[in-house]
RNA sequence: GCGGAAUUGGUGAAGUGGUUAACACGCCGGAUUGUGGCUCCGGUAUGCGUGGGUUCGAUCCCCACAUUUCGCCCCA
């Protein structure tokens, strides 16, 4: 038997029918702030991640789908959303578009070879989305209550939401090295974890699961300590901005995130909620203000988010959430020989292209087993056909849920189904 | 990439080195000769993850691989 790929999945029955339904509630939200959606593909030029992402962090390093195609090039499965967009941003000269900022949104597949596990995928479905050509601490805030409002919506509870700034590449280099001298003795004393990360990226010592607990780690010094006016202000505004809105949220100095690009506002929602497992973020994002000139374009401004569709599946099932899937067609059609089975073709069609959904016996069933097979399909209306019925121009119809049952004449049907839907 | 656990039919699962691998759900049929969802009865076909090995004989023992899952790393 031929499986699928490691860390991929089929979506299927019930499930897709949440997936499909997150996937209107996305684009609903989304439409609201009045974002643009935007496809770019699925395949890249290595270089753009590389370039874009960051050299040094894990997820180019380790992660990403490389390889080869047939004309040689050295091209990249997506890992991630943001960099796709800027490029396309830059490719399209979209700096020049008349409705400034572009706001865009996405969904997709993203690919990162990793070791898979509940609520991590090697092949996962990303949204978010990209602000582009606003430095306004209000979009910072915008952006952010963007995944908040969808959560919301859904019904989701136990959402926590953190934002931390960054600043700009002066800060980040300063707490970098002001870390650095920090744990200087101490590190050895460490986890073999932190060791690494000390070389590699000392902020991730801050959030380490093993040491983190320890003082040394809690009187660390904090990147806000080490931000300039300009940029402290900004973060402020941002924070001002969401209380305005009413969002509730934590100033978390450990939030770091794994892509080079970020600057200034960064924020992450996790969800606490049983059965999550290691994978609670449920969407995360920030401020990329180098991004668009480091992949060559002009200097430009940019802020983004990008979510897990699949962990937001897992924190809907694990929070027992219903969804208001509608379940059910309008009619059912029912026959047992083969001339009322000729009718029931034709009548089919007939109600389909009338705008209602229906459905007929195609397995041969009796009767018994027609009437179990449209309560499968939660069939508002049984439609009974009969030759005698027929012969004089009218079908039987009986409603699923009073079981009344009454002729209908052929020329009425429509309007029946219509005033009874 | 590192460490642990798991893998029996459509599903949930018992079980054993040896003729037909429980049970339950589901599904199909019958009682009910064209109106069901209860009940009773019957049926349910390439079933023991894949490939090797040990053995007279393997679903059970051994090895490898695959997939899933938990944790680490990291992240959505």
């Amino acid at each position: 038997m031929i499986t699928k790929q490691k860390g991929m999945i089929d979506i299927t029955g019930e499930t897709s029918k949440k997936w499909i339904y997150l996937n209107d509630a996305i684009r609903s939200v989304f439409e609201k702030y009045n974002y643009e959606f935007i496809r770019t593909p699925i395949l890249e030029a290595s270089e753009l991640f590389h370039r874009g992402v960051g050299e040094t962090t894990d997820i180019v390093t380790k992660e990403t789908y490389d390889f080869k195609d047939r004309g040689d090039r050295e091209v990249t499965l997506r890992p991630e959303g943001t960099a796709g967009v800027v490029r396309s941003y830059i490719e399209n000269k979209m700096y020049g578009d008349a409705i400034q900022p572009k706001k865009l949104y996405y969904t997709g597949t993203m690919y990162r070879y990793e070791r898979p596990q509940s609520g991590r995928l090697r092949e996962f479905t990303q949204y978010g989305c990209e602000v582009i050509g606003c430095d306004d601490p209000a979009i910072d805030a915008e952006v952010i209550s963007i995944p908040v409002s969808l959560f919301k919506l859904l019904g989701l509870k136990n959402v926590k939401v953190g934002i931390n700034s960054l600043g700009d590449a002066k800060t980040r280099n300063d707490y970098h090295n002001a870390l650095k001298e920090y744990f200087k003795n101490d590190i050895k004393n460490m986890c073999e974890d932190c060791q690494k990360r000390y070389d590699k990226n000392p902020l991730r010592i801050l959030d380490c699961k093993v040491d983190g607990e320890k003082d040394i780690i809690k009187n660390a010094p904090k990147i806000t300590d080490y931000l300039s006016e300009e940029a402290k202000e900004r973060f402020e505004t941002v924070q001002k901005y969401l209380d305005l809105m009413g969002i509730e949220y934590v100033v978390d100095t450990n939030i770091v995130r794994g892509l080079d690009y970020y600057d200034h506002t960064v924020f992450e929602v996790m969800a606490d909620i049983p059965g999550m497992g290691a994978q609670n973020v449920l969407c995360g994002g920030g401020r990329y203000n180098k991004l668009v000139s480091t992949l060559g374009g002009p200097e430009t401004p940019a802020m983004g988010f990008g979510g897990g569709l699949d962990r937001l599946l897992l924190a809907i099932e694990s929070s027992d959430i219903k969804l208001d899937i509608n379940n059910g067609i309008d009619a059912y059609i029912m026959y047992v020989s083969e001339d009322e089975k000729e009718y029931a073709v034709s009548l089919n069609l007939a109600l389909r292209m009338n705008g209602f959904t229906s459905d007929m016996e195609y397995m041969s069933r009796n009767l018994k087993g027609q009437f179990k097979q449209a309560d499968r399909f939660n069939a508002k209306f049984l439609i009974i056909l009969n030759s005698e019925d027929i012969a004089q121009g009218k079908v039987k119809i009986k409603d699923n849920a009073t079981k009344e049952e009454q002729l209908v004449s052929e020329a009425d049907l429509i309007d029946f189904l219509d005033m009874n839907m």
